[in-house]
DNA sequence: TTGACGACCATGAAATCCCATGTTATCCCA
DNA sequence: TGGGATAACATGGGATTTCATGGTCGTCAA
């Protein structure tokens, strides 16, 4: 198991507790880690994004390349470290999502987690059926650009 | 633990103690050293930089490749020296915040610690609030970044 | 003597560990 | 292939530990 592939919706209970889907698990742990990292979303989205070690080292490439005392790195480190996380597992698998990412995605009681590849997402369950929603509309063009991938600039959004 | 990761709001009692985040004492004691390292920052910022013994490390490295008797050396040494402390930790994790830098950042009863990998950042709470909207326009230029990696080599810098 | 500072102690809240349970998926054998 | 046995997993709850925070006492110096 290398990549996060499927999705699941499980229970947070009272403590806040959750359990990461067992799946999800097995590639952190493949990658030598027994947990996961979440941090915000990189995109527009209310979601919580989350990954292995594997992925937050490229991340931590990414701002090892901007200048260490400039006010655009300080920026940066404060979203990508200062509101990640690394969350444990439990002898059960569970984690405690930190209330400030749970607010942000608007997660209380039950939490979908949504393969991504080389990371996934978590999301509140409405919040996930309307976004699947709107991802269906867009199908239509994204099929095309699998059909024939072009050099990959503009993506836009 | 090795790196500076997530955001925690701690209190300043009259003694002028504040907690350091449990997480970011295993960090620098973990480097060896049973307290913290802090300075005012380099950037524009209004806030207390912190690392432990092997950031500070890199700063003198980077101090050292300086022209020894150029003016600029003189005020980035006289800052990152004369203006930074070692505050040991007591017996629960507690240190106390030097009367200038909580002046310079405008810190009197609480106090936002946020991870930023190798080294962290002391904020006065409504500045960091600030802050963050701010930083979280810088974002989408960031996943820019993550898309099409320039080349990596010998930056220097 | 007073005021700053450090060592030590107390407490409530939150996180973690450990165990129990029901349900679902998987395996194995007839 | 069907169906029962078994294992894996999500979920809940109690007990224990960690942690942040407040306070007291004693020491040393101005």
């Amino acid at each position: 198991m290398e990549s996060f592939r499927g999705r699941f919706t499980n229970k947070i209970d009272a403590k806040g507790r959750v359990s990461v889907p067992a799946k999800f698990r097995a590639v952190t742990v493949a990658q030598g880690f027994n947990g996961i990292i979440c941090f915000p979303p990189l995109s527009e989205g209310r979601f919580i994004e989350g990954c292995g070690p594997t992925f937050a080292a490229t991340i931590d490439k990414m701002l090892a390349r901007l200048d260490p005392f400039s006010t655009e790195r300080d920026m940066l480190a404060s979203v990508l470290h200062g509101e990640s996380a690394e969350l444990m597992f439990d002898a059960d698998g569970r984690v405690i999502l930190p209330e400030t990412l749970r607010e942000f995605a608007g997660i209380t009681d039950e939490a979908v987690f949504v393969g991504a590849g080389e990371r996934f997402q978590i999301w509140e369950p409405k919040a996930h059926a309307a976004f699947t929603v709107e991802a269906r509309k867009q199908v239509p063009s994204f099929r095309a650009m699998l059909k024939a991938p072009p050099p990959v600039d503009g993506d836009g959004r």
